[in-house]
DNA sequence: CATATAGGCAACCTCCTGGGTGCCTATATG
DNA sequence: CATATAGGCACCCAGGAGGTTGCCTATATG
């Protein structure tokens, strides 16, 4: 899995539900589905459910414990999110400074 | 428009050809939909519908010029999802630093 | 051992999404 | 003016996503 493909990635983020379970866990806690799913107003099996496209994404870690499954945040997965945008901004500053080079060579 | 929904950001992300989409435009160009949608193998009513979804999470402004109709890249809609992705790392950050305090500060 | 709790599996349902087509309007252009 | 080109609108279709329920296994615990 060393190589995330940002679609499914960012289609693993484009749910208000994961997106909440993964803020619960940014602070680098471990979690187990029922603790993930406490007050979030679907079933047990949604919550799995969810949990599974974040594990499929790459953006969780799930260890089992006893008849307990932990979820903990793999923050690689949230730093390569991160990297496709910075490339998207960077070309775009890149742009901006040729472009900003060429007129000022031009124009001054 | 004024505030962008994460999940609906990371939903218009999370999907192939609308990342090719957005980059193609990362450089700041402005592109019509005929032009966003060469070379990609879908109908134009199908690059269109991809514009809607990128149009209606705030992640390109559209623009109509003649009988054309011109995207380019709304980059602050990018940086909202870089805001979201930092404020999981910044938070993880937090904690870790709040550890490595505590463990410090208890044992040396 | 009996029971409660955590989780997995599979079936099912509904709605959205990605894709297409056909036909319409609007703007360029010979 | 006739024609070509850019888009829009409406409808259609198949498959996946989010959600549920029922029943199963496995681990704790009285």
């Amino acid at each position: 899995m060393s190589k995330v493909e940002p679609a499914r990635l960012f289609s693993a983020l484009g749910d208000a539900t994961r997106l909440s379970m993964l803020s619960r866990l940014s602070d680098g806690c471990t979690l187990s589905i029922v603790q993930l799913g406490d007050g979030l107003a679907i079933s047990r099996q949604g919550v799995a459910k969810h949990l599974d496209v974040l594990h499929g994404a790459g953006l969780v870690d799930r260890r089992k414990s006893g008849r307990e499954v932990h979820y903990a945040l793999r923050r690689e997965a949230i730093e390569a999110a991160r990297t496709w945008l910075d490339e998207v901004n960077s070309q775009w500053d890149g742009t901006l400074a040729r472009l900003k080079a060429f007129v000022e060579d031009g124009d001054g």
